[in-house]
DNA sequence: CCTTGCACCTGTAGTGACTACAGGGTCTAA
DNA sequence: TTAGACCCTGTAGTCACTACAGGTGCAAGG
């Protein structure tokens, strides 16, 4: 197989994709993404399924997925056993996750705003927040 | 320096600062905590001021900040030069980052959710969640 | 005094999800 | 033809730990 100016390289991929090129040799390697076909000089070239499955993988990892409850995903997919009733419970197990953590992260900004507030902000050499932390 | 039933060790720093014990050698390790005296025996005998510090970075971490920030605050400390006006600085960063983080995921709730509204739950072999995925 | 068993010691490797590098080879446009 | 952009491989680094292996110290019970 020659090179052709029209093959979709690992750089071009990673820019159709918006995954970065070293992220998909990663992928590769744990065996998320196939391993493509190479050209005559050892260079991967992918094909649009390639693409649709990276995109997937990047939509996931957007909407906060693992890669191993991605890799759970793509395993319905490719043994073609889809059912809703399984990904819903998929997803609704990460939903449940996030809303955990953003219960987490308002803690935190509660916190550390109550401390901020017995803060002045001037340039003085003692800081209630310190203060604050110090205590035992 | 002879044992002492009474001496403050790893384990016992561990349980009254609430911090793993290896993540007690950790922080020595990369020098968040100082080395404490040993024992005749080789053993870690820590004082009142490591709880104290011990328990700063463990508050510090539950709201969030990063061991470098976290150096950063204990840096301020112990070169006695704590201004408020530099804490607070600090402190209002990290907000900001938390602020984010929590949009952010407050955005994947609701696309997961708009996907899951789409999808039955049924036990059938299609589901709008995995098409809506591998949409290019 | 001796033994048992837990706690401690050290250094190192593993986690997740990448990212960066070194030291080479290939490809393409001028 | 050649410069330089891209690609190849394997490996090491990131963060904040955690776990392990193989050995030593220590306190309490018999």
């Amino acid at each position: 197989m020659k090179a052709d100016r029209k093959d979709v390289t690992r750089g071009v991929l990673a820019k159709r994709s918006g995954v970065n090129a070293e992220t998909i040799r990663y992928y590769e390697k744990i065996e998320l993404m196939p391993e493509p076909d190479r050209n005559s000089g050892g260079h991967r070239i992918y094909e649009e399924v390639h693409l649709q499955r990276l995109c997937f993988i990047r939509r996931c990892r957007e909407m906060g997925f693992t890669l191993e409850e991605i890799r759970e995903l793509l395993s319905l997919v490719d043994r073609e056993q889809v059912s809703c009733e399984h990904v819903q419970q998929i997803a609704q197990d990460h939903v449940l996750s996030i809303r955990q953590k953003i219960k987490d992260l308002q803690r935190m900004q509660g916190t550390l705003r109550d401390l901020a507030k017995q803060c002045s902000g001037e340039n003085v050499p003692e800081c209630p927040i310190i203060e604050a932390l110090l205590e035992i």
